[in-house]
DNA sequence: ACCTGAACACCGTTCAAGT
DNA sequence: ACCTGAACACCGTTCAAGT
């Protein structure tokens, strides 16, 4: 059942926009091929002649979602510390509209990062005084985190059900977990890792 | 296919048994009702009669690899930073034998926590001398980490494609968020959130 | 080049029926 | 009480065919 036919040939373009509606509205659960085809006035395979599969249309709409956030820049006028706040808090306000799809950027290669945000990222704490290893687990660590909220958050905003660990807000949680993220980076970023406690029976 | 009937009736036990075996084997996505129904060789709708739906199946799933965990506990003789890093890298290490469960946990409520963990956990950070609300958001910031990464190790362990933010194991980056989860909680619990820089446009 | 249509191999689940 | 069997409404995707 064609609802809005927006464009007379159909477009890689529409095909992803349609696909970022459909999860804004339904979460990520509502983005099939099916549906996307649907709401274009098409027939299902009539998207595959402009992707591969649904991991194609999944890894364009992540990377979509992603660009509405600019990049991990250090801005002179401000500490590395206010830079990296505004990054992440800006990021997740970004996300949070589109619920699920964190979800999916975490299961993709390298977090689901294009390789300018990953050097951006690491240019970031390397800028700062970070070592090269160093920045790659902050970075790695800060997204994983923020990752790792959303997708909290996304289960939060399509089920009523009490969860018993929400006395708090969703933000209050973003607000805590993004200091806390800081407050480790500030230390263990000068600390470098050997001066980390040993655990024990970490397998390979 | 019936491959082993391990028992001659159906039980609940054997069923969150074998799913855990599947999981195990492939990953979350090879837990399917009709996968269970025929490793333990019997009819998909059997399973039925023990548990309402999917979402009750991975429920148990969930509480069952959660138990092989103790509870965040505070051990007399070591500090609570030692605790909470063998509690989190236990967590880790058993969760990961089950590729996926954690980004399931991480879409339930509570975090997939039963009250139990979660009353633990409170009162661990409370016995440091965390403020109630600090120990709430302490308790899910951790937890909230550790799921978001373990959701990328299934990935990895799953798929053999290069992600290039993998130069390091996936150990590595454990030992370094757990430190700096660690590291966070030991400035903020203290401080309280008023300390906090405040972040402009958090949506409420 | 671009799209359709029918079909296949999967899902979770309902519902009526068997023992 | 416990389980079967057929069926329904979905998936993603293949493959041959139309224009």
């Amino acid at each position: 059942v064609p609802k809005t036919r927006r464009t007379s040939t159909l477009t890689l373009d529409a095909i992803v926009e349609e696909s970022l509606n459909l999860v804004r509205r339904l979460g990520v659960g509502g983005l099939t091929m099916r549906a996307v085809a649907a709401e274009l006035g098409v027939t299902p395979m009539a998207v595959y002649y402009y992707i591969a599969d649904k991991e194609d249309l999944l890894r364009l709409v992540v990377d979509r979602v992603c660009a509405t956030t600019g990049v991990l820049h250090r801005r002179p006028e401000e500490t590395w510390q206010e830079s990296l706040r505004k990054y992440l808090v800006s990021m997740w306000e970004n996300s949070r509209k589109y619920p699920g799809v964190s979800s999916q950027m975490i299961n993709m290669p390298g977090l689901g990062l294009t390789q300018e945000r990953l050097e951006a990222g690491l240019a970031f704490f390397e800028s700062v005084g970070f070592p090269p290893a160093q920045a790659q687990l902050s970075y790695s660590f800060a997204i994983t985190y923020l990752h790792g909220r959303l997708s909290v958050d996304a289960h939060l905003s399509h089920r009523a059900d009490a969860p018993h660990l929400d006395g708090a807000k969703a933000a209050d949680y973003v607000r805590f977990g993004v200091e806390a993220v800081i407050k480790a980076l500030e230390q263990l970023g000068a600390a470098g890792p050997k001066d980390a406690m040993p655990i024990a029976s970490l397998s390979g």
